[in-house]
DNA sequence: ACCTGAACACCGTTCAAGT
DNA sequence: ACCTGAACACCGTTCAAGT
């Protein structure tokens, strides 16, 4: 037997898995009702309209992202137990992006205000503290932490970071790219020919983001 | 008299300034082509379809972007030549995205591999081997700057940045947000009454990114 | 080469009605 | 309280036809 609750959370993991199969563009209130067997107008006691329907989307991968990064911190690593939780939230966006794929972009296209969005900036922040950083810079740097950690994520899905021979149109093979329109490529052409490894990549891009923050905590 | 050319043009314009007034969902093929006194069928020989004609209008904001950001160089700044260009990047992201707001995030969901696109790159590229960043180190680089910056200027247009009193919805107003919940929220209630300073906060974000680019130089 | 007009298979959402 | 069914005002895109 259904409560008001559950039949909310069947609506959102029918509109996630339509998603997750066939594409953001195909989570219509008609295709996600049919999916579970009901009217479209049936959904709307629930989740409102479909841009609310799209907000409890967005919440949803929240959520999943700080249980996953969460759940990341019993890997036992080295270094202090702030920067386990700052790489943890960095491992949940980065793993929900990639079974969201075409969900996760929104998660910059609409504002998440929720207590599960707060939950989560709330981690991170006493990570900052925690690490040291002064009460007066920890929100600064949290946007910054989790502007790139997001914007990371959903570039690797969306194929934003794709070179012109990756994924995208084929404009790179289409032979007559002038070098003197790109003469950095040129110079870099050693170093842009082998498709990069994003996992090192993003290992990377983590290590610099905790140096800033210590020299936030030292300075 | 319009050259095939023009028209294209005529109808990104169009597109643009619908999304502009009326928001991203009001860029339907049949109202750009009523704003241009047209068919709708007579848009396909020029944009391909509506996803083309999306691409196109991300290829258009980086190629403002560009243009905006080479323009503010101009402004015979403090530091290095390179500095200059990456700080005029960022700035002309940032004011591409206040004047477009509802397209903006669209550079995120979809990947840009036009001659444009790869314009823009190389000029950061450039100003990354200017700064003195060995070439292996490069592309990490100008995708975690890139990231950084329009990931920050999507989001400030966005809302995403918006706490509970802001422009959101009106969540934190209802009063019963338990501070339990959001501990090291109530740690910093002092740091997270007052809204930001969006320009002095991007300003340090960007001092930080230039001392990341300076240590990867130097080391 | 460029555009029109009718048609098809969809949308989100309203309203009044059922149980 | 929860759902249905018909209806309205939209979509993107096809096809055949016009000039």
């Amino acid at each position: 037997m259904y409560t008001v609750a559950d039949r909310r959370q069947e609506i959102l993991d029918a509109a996630l898995a339509l998603a997750d199969e066939r594409g953001l563009d195909a989570v219509s209130m008609r295709a996600v009702a049919s999916r579970i067997g009901v009217t479209p107008m049936a959904l709307y006691p629930h989740v409102g309209n479909k841009e609310a329907l799209l907000d409890g989307l967005v919440d949803r991968l929240i959520g999943d992202m700080v249980t996953a990064g969460t759940g990341y911190l019993g890997t036992g690593l080295a270094g202090p137990a702030w920067e386990g939780v700052l790489r943890g939230a960095a491992y949940g966006a980065r793993s929900v992006a990639r079974a969201h794929p075409t969900v996760v972009a929104l998660l910059f296209a609409r504002p998440a205000v929720t207590d599960t969005a707060v939950a989560g900036v709330d981690l991170i922040y006493q990570a900052l503290l925690d690490a040291g950083v002064p009460p007066a810079r920890v929100p600064r740097l949290e946007r910054l932490f989790t502007t790139f950690v997001l914007g990371f994520a959903i570039s690797e899905v969306s194929g934003r970071f794709a070179t012109g021979s990756g994924t995208g149109e084929p404009r790179q093979s289409r032979g007559r790219r002038q070098p003197d329109l790109a003469p950095a490529h040129a110079t870099l052409a050693r170093h842009l020919a082998a498709a990069p490894d994003w996992d090192a990549e993003f290992q990377a891009d983590l290590a610099d983001l905790i140096v800033l923050i210590r020299a936030a905590a030292t300075g």
